[in-house]
DNA sequence: TTAATAGTGTCTATAAGACAATATATA
DNA sequence: TATATATTGTCTTATAGACACTATTAA
């Protein structure tokens, strides 16, 4: 920032908040069977064909968090989600809206399924490429916001349990793994991805120190809780720093 | 982005762009005789105390990439450089510009330290929690910048030779050690190193099929070149995603 | 009982960590 | 020659990949 005393001096862009709402939709609801990645969109008033994220204008005195707050409200009619906007990239084309001068902000958020209930808009599935499915086309720079959502959300579920926490209480590996196919869009090999994800995981007691246990048509299974402790790198990523001075 | 015809109800803030320009100091210049991250930084003349890294307002017609260059030229003297700014956050707090309402929109660049020779400003050095040791301390929430343009520098330079393109032509396996050893601060295991990086590497070579080596003060050592495909994937880097339909 | 899911154990292949040995330049 | 750096090879260890086997529920 430099020094310049007089701001009036620059006529600033609006800036809006464009939002990938990302979640899974589970299994059972999704048709094909299995977990899907999925992304809200909504259809707006002004364009006979064409589909667009939910988004909002900036106001004077929020931050950005709270326009995301407040787009996710007024378009999609969700309150009281304390979500993490996670920014992806500024959409700084000048002529890109042609009424006038105009920067988008485009955000990812993670939304657990439960939570999208009543929302307004529909779910579109996003597919192994990050191109959504809704049935008109993706508006504005609205397919790249969702790529890269995408993109960001699939490099997370690779080597972290749930890193988004779309499970609000605990959970079950056959769940964790059927979640992480989901976001991933692919199957996952069950011994592999139990060994990477259960040191990760701390099993759920009762008070009296048995296991909770969840079943769902076999052998009951642990139910695991997030660890307290965020970031713990996953032992199978080797680094290359040197632990010592040798060499 | 939602429908308003009347863009005028808005008052957009005014958008700055704050650049972390990193480099990596040549180990023979650098005092340690190390090579060594650094940032670029000028002390501002509107206070007494305190070190910025280059910025400027987001112009009408202007992307936010040539409002980078321009700060480049007009803060720092630089001219010319074909760089990739990296988007890092948004600063958005209302009231962090006593003057008006602002948003500075944190980069990073990375450039060769050939190419800053003419720059006005100083290399402060970057430590290895992302520090900068510029005399006196950063101004606004410039060290947040300078602390996430390193670390996602540093993410870079651990599985790939020399990401950012710093090295402009062929150069030694010891150099690009030297280099990123640099960037990450720590030494690297050399053996682990070289066979990380050789095999995202092409042997330069003559026309006649003759290898081109280099020497510094022992046997000479083969010269390589970045691959011209980007974008692989290190070997090292185990994925869980299943290849087939397995399990 | 059978079917379905959960969890454990084991063998193999691959890559990293550690270190030794050899090669080729300069002083 | 001695010294410095480069390069190759080898042994050990850790983890992924593949697969077999046991365990515990419901129907």
């Amino acid at each position: 920032m430099g020094r310049v005393d007089d701001l009036s001096m620059f006529r600033g862009p609006n800036v809006a908040v464009d939002i990938a709402v990302l979640t899974v939709v589970p299994a059972p609801l999704s048709g094909t069977g299995l977990s899907q990645l999925a992304v809200l969109v909504e259809q707006p008033d002004f364009v006979a064909d064409g589909t667009v994220l939910p988004g909002r204008f900036l106001r004077e005195g929020q931050t950005v968090a709270q326009a995301v707050a407040d787009a996710l409200h007024v378009k999609a009619g969700l309150v009281g989600l304390d979500v993490l906007p996670r920014l992806l990239r500024v959409f700084d084309d000048p002529g890109r809206d042609p009424r006038g001068w105009t920067l988008s902000l485009g955000h990812a958020v993670s939304v657990a399924f439960e939570h999208l209930e009543g929302a307004r808009g529909q779910l579109a599935h996003v597919d192994g490429q990050g191109a959504a499915d809704a049935g008109s086309p993706l508006l504005f720079d609205h397919d790249v916001i969702v790529r890269e959502a995408a993109e960001g959300m699939r490099a997370r579920y690779e080597l972290e349990p749930d890193p988004d926490g779309l499970f609000g209480v605990g959970f079950t590996l056959a769940e964790l793994r059927d979640l992480h196919e989901g976001v991933l869009g692919q199957q996952l090999r069950k011994d592999t991805f139990n060994r990477r994800m259960v040191e990760q995981l701390r099993p759920q007691t009762r008070s009296d120190g048995t296991p909770v246990l969840r079943t769902r048509g076999g052998r009951p299974a642990q139910v695991y809780l997030r660890q307290p402790r965020p970031g713990v790198p996953p032992a199978s990523r080797r680094r290359l720093v040197l632990p010592r001075e040798t060499n």
